[in-house]
This record gives C-alpha cells, structure tokens and sequence, in this order.
DNA sequence: TCTATTTAAGAGTAATTTGTCTTAAATATA
DNA sequence: TATATTTAAGACAAATTACTCTTAAATAGA
C-alpha cells in the first residue's frame, strides 16, 4: 500500500475541511460520519495534524477542528509527512538504509525518479485544488459513493 | 512502504540468482546467509515464487532453487505480483474500493498515471538486466554493502 | 456556576505482517 | 539401503498497524 489507512483517512478529512472552509470549526463526529470513519480513530489520526499545526482544535459545544490555514496553502505532501512521515519519499525500494548515499541499490535510478515525481505530485497539488475538483465534478471520497460534496 | 519486505527479500534473492544463472541450483541457505535474510522466512517467501513457476526447487544434496527460464524473461513486476499481489497496481490511492470504475476519486488521475509509470518501469525491467547493472557497477543488495556480485 | 458537548490522552483489543522453530518429505550419494 | 542434506509445511511468537473504549480536560451557553 503506497499511504497508510491512517494518512488516506487523514487526507479524506482534510479534504472535506477544504470543501467548505469557512473559519468554522467543524466537529470530529461530523466528519466521522460523513466519511464514514469510525470516530475515536479518526480523532486521533487527526490530533497528528494539531500537533504539527496544519489544524486547530477546540474542545467543547461549536467545538471541533478546522485547518490552521487556507486549504490552497496546505499540499497533500503536508498531510502526508505528516502522517506517514518522510519514508515514501526517501526510503530505498529495496529496503536497504540510507538511500542514495554512497552506494545505491540496483532499483535505484529508476525508483528514485519515479519516488521525485510522487513527491511533486503530492506537492504541487493543494487541498483546496483537489476539494474544488472533487466538488466540480462530483467525485467520490467514500467508499459507498453516498457522501456529498454540499 | 511501497513493496512488502516479503517483496523485497524475494526480490534480492531473484536478483542474485539472475546474477549467476548456469542451470544448477543455489541452496536457500546459501542466498539467505549472503542476502543476511532469516533462512526460514525467505524459504517461505521463494515457495511462493516456485508455486507461481516463476522458480523450481529440488530436495536433498545438491538441492536447492533456481529461475525457472532465463532471468531475461522475469520481469520485477512478475515477481512483484506473485508476492505483493496486483494491489500497488490497481488500487485507489484513497483506498477506495473499486478504483477507476463508475466514480474515481479526486486523486485518480494523478495517481493513475503515476500508478502505470510504476508498472511500466517494473514491466520493462528483467531480473538479469538489474544484475548486470548491479554487478557492472557493484550496486549494493544488501544493508552492510558486504554482499560482492562474484 | 452548572451542564452538556467536544477534543485529548492513554489503555486495551484485533488483525496483519514479519519472523522463528519444529517436523515431514524428498533425494543425492556413499 | 542408510545417511546426510535440503525444501515443504505448518504451528507458533513478535512486531506493527488498525481500531475500540474509557476517562480526563476544556469550554460554550444556560
Ligand atoms: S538505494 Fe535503493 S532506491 Fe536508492
Ligand atoms: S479511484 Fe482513487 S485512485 Fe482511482
């Protein structure tokens, strides 16, 4: 699997929160549900998120969370870094430590420009930009298709 | 991790056998300490590239695995699949089941096209093309680098 | 201030992947 | 045929990932 299940819930409620940003915060049940995300789990992929302040949180009744910035200056490379950490993007295919340095593996050359053009693709490509595409032409971020893009 | 370890021992174990193929058979043992691979654990990842006759193996004295046609006709992507399965290559970057058909995901398009270069990139490559690659020019396929390509 | 609501934190469970160990089956060779 | 060697198979254990549940802390609003 190229993202976690922990980075791909992560990026399907970020997502959402792009779609309709509005300085509100929005609460964690809300999103569960809409995503259809068993709840706790889905809090606690999200408090990664709070930690490295690509969202704010706050407890309590109109309490939830909301990103800390606009959706267009947040990457998906952001939210997964943040999640699933560097690896995909430095880690030899074959497994071997330190990638690159000194002497590299036979997958090498090839692994390493198709794991560049990964990173720009998660780079280049914002969560409102993905939001406003999902939005446009109506594309699916749950598995039964049901949710809707308001 | 793009490629399971199981993947990529099986990966490093073909690779070498690619290096010197002349129709004998290699022990497991012998690639499992040279790889610095657990014996038992890469005997149970080779049976399953002999039970997809991708590899044949023969008991006793004398026994051991070797490719079961010449290293140029084994793609990575041959050994990939027979251990990883077709998932890299199929699934929705979101998880989502059923990628591409009725409604793809916002993700879709990049990671499609990316998803294919992957294929293409494990498709054109043989086993004995890597070998002789690593063995030209002395790549590593091992953590220590002690391994040398005799 | 009190209560309901909501995130934070952490313990605990389940599933999957990774790795170990033991025994059985096959076979080359003496 | 007897023995040593090697893969096959399967039970088992450890580590990681995925998920659940309970309790604490914060806060808006009555
Ligand atoms: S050393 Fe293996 S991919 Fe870089
Ligand atoms: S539907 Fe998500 S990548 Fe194809």
């Amino acid at each position: 699997m190229l993202l976690s299940k922990s980075c791909v819930y992560g990026l399907r409620a970020t997502l959402l929160l792009a779609s309709n940003q509005n300085g509100n915060y929005t609460s964690i049940k809300e999103l569960s549900e809409k995503l259809d995300i068993s709840f706790h789990f889905l809090t606690k992929i999200l408090q990664q998120l709070t930690a490295v302040d690509l969202m704010e949180s706050l407890k309590g009744p109109k309490g939830g969370v909301r990103l800390s910035k606009s959706g267009e200056e947040i990457t998906l490379l952001d939210i997964v870094i943040a999640i699933d950490g560097e690896d995909l993007l430095t880690e030899c295919a074959l497994g071997l430590p330190g990638c690159g340095i000194e002497k590299p593996c036979p997958l090498h050359d090839m692994w390493a420009s198709t794991r560049d053009e990964i990173r720009e693709m998660l780079e280049s490509t914002s969560l409102t930009q993905m939001a406003n595409k999902g939005k446009k032409m109506n594309l699916r971020i749950t598995a039964d298709g049901k949710f809707t893009w308001e």
